[in-house]
DNA sequence: ACGATATGAATGAATG
DNA sequence: CATTCATTCATATCGT
């Protein structure tokens, strides 16, 4: 079949980092900052797909969400929007999967509902070769940290901060810090928000009054839901 | 640094590579790790660019994914998700490269301005022709043939109009996307309210469907999610 | 032998 | 949901 595709693991070396993104860290060349992105563990990534193949999860509410990424977060450092996120990819591609390969487009409309919950996927066809619901890793690795306490805690001050510089070119790169803005964390003191929320995202349907209309609103906020 | 985590592999071992690579010659031989990646042969590669260059092709959707790799068949092995693979990473490090290249500001002014090819969508209209826009010029790159750029061409009709911009989608991309900077924080002491995140996401309503019969999975933390 | 580069593959994050 | 963007990993190849 094809090349296979193996999901992360190495634990070694990045498990340790994907614990915190201290925020520190870092910065070895351009100035970004990070925290990019969520980097699941093995052990999130095998209770991921335990729950997708094995539970039929496949776009859980905001209130899964928030269990889920509770229970993730012992292995390590995760969110509610990144629990959405990967169902929501591992959904879409696994469709899109089928569509590139299937020859009639057609009979891709149907099927959509379906809720296989086949046990383990094992052997799939081309693509992703789905999960391999194992660790490469039989003992070491995974030392996470991530307390299990509460979430964040050592992000000194990540937050936004200067901009790339580098490639960017004023506003663009603003924007971007913008988006990551959500990740300051409070930690301490101050307050903001110790673990904030992702209020009203994904709209489509509610929370309108995000920006759709003003999207300047976002100065006087919080009137969020 | 920075946690990463992701793929990396190497099981290889496979063998699938078997079936017959095409003309490639490359995985000919080899029995050990053959099916690694693809390796598009010099004619998958001029279709490829012939359509991305000259037909302003950028992003197919699943359908021209299936026709062009169908096409690119008869050239050697190949899978729909190396099409669009391969589509998705030549576009994104044309952009990329391009991001530098701008340096002098008069330079960049005739650089940017290079050829939006086009040559029209034809057809069905199906190409969406979104990014189209902006072409760019070809030149480095592998050494393969690739005379593309044909002759005349393009009648540069370039639609769409503005804002993409010199640079592309520097500009595009700010937009909204303060989604999460709602951190509304709740500023104060008191943590406003609790910290649960993210609420009300997944608008649409609706993922209950397998829900109900699973529930048992959720309705207990520790249990069994 | 490296180090740099080109490029296939994978996947988190967004947008529409 | 489908699509797109950005990043990063993994490798093959090439240059010195």
């Amino acid at each position: 079949m094809e090349p296979q595709q193996q999901q992360q693991n190495q634990a070694a070396t990045a498990a340790a980092a994907a614990a915190e993104d201290g925020g520190s860290g870092k910065s070895s060349y351009l100035c970004r900052q990070s925290s990019t992105r969520w980097a699941p563990t093995t052990d999130q990534i095998r209770i991921l797909k335990d729950l997708y193949y094995n539970n039929g999860v496949r776009s859980p509410n905001a209130e899964q969400i928030q269990r889920i990424s509770a229970r993730l977060r012992q292995y390590g450092k995760i969110e509610g929007k990144n629990v959405f996120y990967w169902f929501q990819n591992h959904k879409a591609r696994e469709r899109q999967k089928k569509r590139f390969t299937s020859s009639s487009p057609a009979a891709a409309s149907a099927a959509v509902a379906d809720v296989p919950i086949h046990r383990a996927a094992v052997g799939n066809s081309v693509w992703k070769t789905e999960d391999s619901v194992q660790a490469k890793y039989p003992s070491y690795s995974h030392g996470l940290s991530c307390p299990s306490s509460s979430s964040s805690s050592s992000p000194s001050m990540v937050s936004v901060g200067h901009m790339v510089g580098g490639y960017g070119y004023g506003a663009v790169t603003m924007e971007n810090n913008f988006r990551e803005c959500s990740i300051s964390a409070g930690t301490g003191s101050n307050n903001i928000g110790h673990n904030f929320q992702w209020a009203g995202v994904t709209p489509q349907s509610q929370s309108y009054y995000f920006f759709d209309k003003s999207k300047s609103s976002f100065t006087d906020e919080k009137t969020d839901i």
